[in-house]
DNA sequence: GACCAGGTGTCCG
DNA sequence: CGGACACCTGGT
């Protein structure tokens, strides 16, 4: 355990833990200016002032090289993404402006196909709560700074696990079917994370599994298997096409890396609304 | 009590 | 294929 302090371009944790991509990126609940993050069973505590390029990292050289790196996707140029938005597009330049510290977590697949599914017809905070919960319930725990901390559970906790502590209400069914499926090898994530298929084949692999409509589908893409392309469209940004770009947003300008444009945009449309 | 929240399954034409 | 409608839960 260290302190590994470094300048980043284009990077704000309160921003991504704000943005709604993540639900566990979390204000540390002493420590000003600092977050705690929980992602592929590791813990990590990250410090940065507001509106400073400094961060700080307190983990491991390793887990710092082979995890948080690429978790944050430190290697994408995001200053590239935002120069190339249309400078006419008023509203986007203002969004990529607000949200210039996002990045497109690279989260584990399962975690999001979970958290996506809860996240239908639910709200932020809520979603949250409910992911809590399955943490708590049946994640594994361990300390960290003097306090208990939990994993986000696997198939197999999550499938032979009693989950209505948890309140997912209708969404517990989905989460259920689709843990005894991956437990059981029913439904293959490594076959998703490995394959170069295109898209519209992964897309509808996702939208095969229970409780997956295409919003969810194209969060995984997004979210969980790190497909810039994807481009999500749900109720806030269905609302902002229809009164900004009259119903028609120019994705094909942004093909390559549209699901961070969406992103800015739907981060400014719930943290700074107008 | 009605309505809403990062939607989806089901049913029906 | 597209449009209604119900849906757990917790907050306003």
């Amino acid at each position: 355990m260290q302190e590994i302090k470094m300048s980043i371009p284009n990077f704000d944790i309160r921003q991504i833990a704000a943005s709604g991509q993540c639900f566990r990126i979390n204000p540390h609940p002493e420590e000003p200016d600092t977050f705690t993050v929980i992602a592929y069973g590791r813990y990590l505590k990250i410090r940065q002032k507001a509106g400073s390029r400094e961060v700080s990292f307190f983990c491991s050289a390793d887990d710092f090289k082979n995890l948080w790196w690429d978790y944050f996707d430190i290697g994408t140029d995001y200053a590239g993404i935002i120069q190339s938005i249309d400078p006419e597009d008023q509203y986007l330049t203002a969004a990529a402006q607000k949200g210039s510290g996002i990045r497109i977590l690279r989260q584990q697949l399962w975690e999001v196909m979970v958290s996506f599914i809860i996240s239908q017809n639910n709200n932020i905070p809520r979603i949250k709560h409910c992911i809590e919960l399955l943490c708590e319930l049946c994640g594994t725990s361990w300390q960290e700074d003097g306090r208990t901390v939990y994993a986000f559970p696997d198939a197999k906790r999550l499938y032979l696990t009693d989950l209505s502590p948890a309140k997912l209400g209708y969404r517990e069914k989905y989460i259920k079917t689709l843990a005894e499926n991956v437990w059981k090898g029913k439904e293959d994530l490594s076959e998703l994370i490995f394959s170069r298929s295109p898209y519209s084949y992964v897309e509808n692999r996702l939208k095969s599994i229970y409780g997956v409509g295409p919003k969810v589908a194209n969060c995984i893409m997004l979210f969980g298997l790190h497909r810039l392309e994807s481009f999500p469209v749900d109720t806030w940004m269905h609302k902002i096409i229809e009164e900004k770009y009259n119903g028609v947003f120019p994705v094909e300008r942004y093909r390559d890396y549209a699901g961070v444009i969406q992103q800015y945009i739907f981060n400014y449309a719930i943290n700074e609304s107008d």
